[in-house]
DNA sequence: AACTGTGGCAACCGCCAAAGT
DNA sequence: TACTTTGGCGGTTGCCACAGT
């Protein structure tokens, strides 16, 4: 809703949603009255409607009605004035910022105390680096994206001076298109062929290694699958300031122990030497790999610009237990698997010959990388936990476990996070259903419009025309909401 | 000149868990 | 124990600038 509410008092969200369609709408339609515009309706209406389908669902329709702390009092909101960033500036520098929700009142402000916080943490902080980000660090949002998902503010903790809300929006912005220019899926960090593959082929047997596309994105990629399952069942205290959110969906793995993700990921920053200023916590571990994860870096060319390869690398010198768990995919590899030699009688046959991301972790076959270097596939949680994929060697307690894990887990629902009757089912039902109501219920007539453009009617006909059209368009909407 | 499309960014949103009462 | 408040988080959105039509 953002902005558009500046200076209003809503009664719930849920009206100041259909509000601002409403108003959307209205303002489309005043525009329309002063003169034909059909390609600016067009336009309008499809934005308006990508930002529809793409944001709202039942779910949030439903969760909304709920008064913002801003509401209960005539609060300013949007852009900060250069006087406020200074009274709360000078506020906080001299008293600290304390309890943020004080902090507004003692420091004159009418803002409310999360505007103050962010305001502060976003933009005022005095060891905010500002300017673009270095190319070290778009490798390093990727690298640790990869690991973390979505967590921004576990990946901004390892970009010291940058904010989440900055690498989420350079993330949004600016990585992700420039991994799909590359053909990697931004979610699931895997070649795009791959991911549609596996939407072209829903079903899995013994194909595990097509299965893990369709991922929520809320989860994390492809490693932020599993990462978010282990840290879901870790059980050390020390793991918890990593976890974040997602804290409920616990599995039954939650007997297993597993060393500290923060540990891992130190691991990973140190990698970056030219990133001095990454931190790294304690002492290093005696982790199992080293290097996890080296992204081939595409961005900065350090393969001369000639190897299109952007995939997990193996650091040549690991001389540990396990190597990497990302096997490196030579160049041809990756031009099979996103499809470019793609024979046309067969179109999966780049995919099906081509196994990825996990190597079989025999310590003593994957140290050599004797094989084909093109990894193994999952075949199941049993088998990935004896091959010890997993980098926490005791994540293998005993048989029992193990057993314990084959009756409760399947792989695809731990790749995809979709146990039996998991939120994330729910989400899928929430999902169709508003696509069944929303989509049915509020779609413009876009071909009537055309149509009647496509009739030579005068100008003042198109008027009627589109005001007639605006007018139903606006009462199906107010219904489908009203049976939300 | 007016309009459209797009990207970047700042800020707001609701949700959630912890802390407080 | 139940309820409220607070802080933190990720997702979303509106504004603005700019290039293109």
């Amino acid at each position: 809703m953002g902005k558009f509410m500046n200076g209003q008092t809503p009664h719930t969200s849920r009206n100041t949603y259909i509000d601002r369609i409403m108003r959307n709408l209205m303002q489309l339609r005043l525009a329309s009255r002063r003169r034909p515009m059909k390609k600016a309706y067009h336009s309008r209406c499809n934005h308006l409607y990508r930002r529809l389908q793409s944001s709202a669902s039942v779910s949030a329709l439903l969760s909304m009605g709920r008064h913002s702390c801003c509401y209960k009092q005539k609060l300013r909101k949007g852009l900060w004035s250069p006087e406020e960033d200074e009274k709360l500036m000078n506020h906080i520098t001299k008293h600290g910022h304390g309890c943020w929700s004080t902090v507004p009142k003692l420091a004159g402000l009418q803002r409310c105390g999360k505007s103050c916080r962010l305001r502060w943490l976003n933009y005022l902080r005095p060891d905010l680096k500002r300017g673009a980000f270095s190319q070290e660090e778009e490798d390093l949002i990727i690298e640790l994206h990869a690991v973390l998902g979505n967590r921004w503010s576990q990946i901004a903790t390892r970009l010291p001076g940058r904010t989440d809300n900055e690498i989420k929006n350079l993330w949004n912005s600016s990585i992700k298109k420039k991994l799909r220019q590359k053909g990697i899926d931004p979610n699931t960090h895997k070649p795009l062929a791959e991911v549609e593959h596996s939407k072209a082929a829903p079903t899995i047997s013994t194909e595990r290694t097509s299965e893990s596309s369709d991922v929520d994105p809320s989860s994390g990629g492809a490693l932020g699958n599993l990462s978010h399952l282990l840290s879901e069942t870790a059980q050390s205290p020390e793991l918890l300031p990593v976890l974040g959110k997602h804290r409920k969906e616990t599995t039954s793995l939650a007997h297993l122990r597993v060393p500290p993700k923060e540990l891992f990921l130190d691991q990973l920053v140190s990698g970056h030497e030219n990133l001095t200023s990454c931190r790294s916590t304690g002492p290093i571990p005696n982790f199992p790999f080293q290097q996890l994860m080296c992204y081939n870096n595409e961005f900065g060319n350090k393969n001369g610009g000639s190897n299109n390869s952007f995939w997990f690398n193996q650091n040549e010198s690991s001389g540990s237990t396990i190597s990497t768990v990302m096997p490196p995919v030579s160049p041809s590899t990756l031009s099979t698997s996103t499809g470019l030699n793609r024979s046309p009688d067969n179109p999966h046959s780049g995919i099906q010959n081509t196994q990825f991301y996990w190597e079989t972790a025999n310590p003593s076959s994957s140290s050599s990388s004797g094989s084909n270097g093109l990894g193994f596939e999952l075949q199941s949680t049993s088998s990935l936990l004896e091959s010890s994929v997993f980098p926490w060697t005791d994540l293998t307690p005993d048989k029992n476990s193990q057993i314990h894990l084959e009756e409760e887990l399947k792989w695809p629902d731990l790749l995809h996070g979709t146990f039996t009757d998991t939120p994330a089912t729910m989400q899928n039902l929430s999902q169709s259903l508003y696509e069944d109501v929303i989509k049915a219920e509020s779609q413009f007539n876009i071909e009537g419009l055309c149509a009647a453009w496509s009739q030579n009617l005068q100008p003042q006909q198109h008027l009627q025309v589109v005001s007639d059209l605006y007018d139903k368009d606006l009462q199906r909407m107010s219904l489908s909401f009203e049976n939300i």
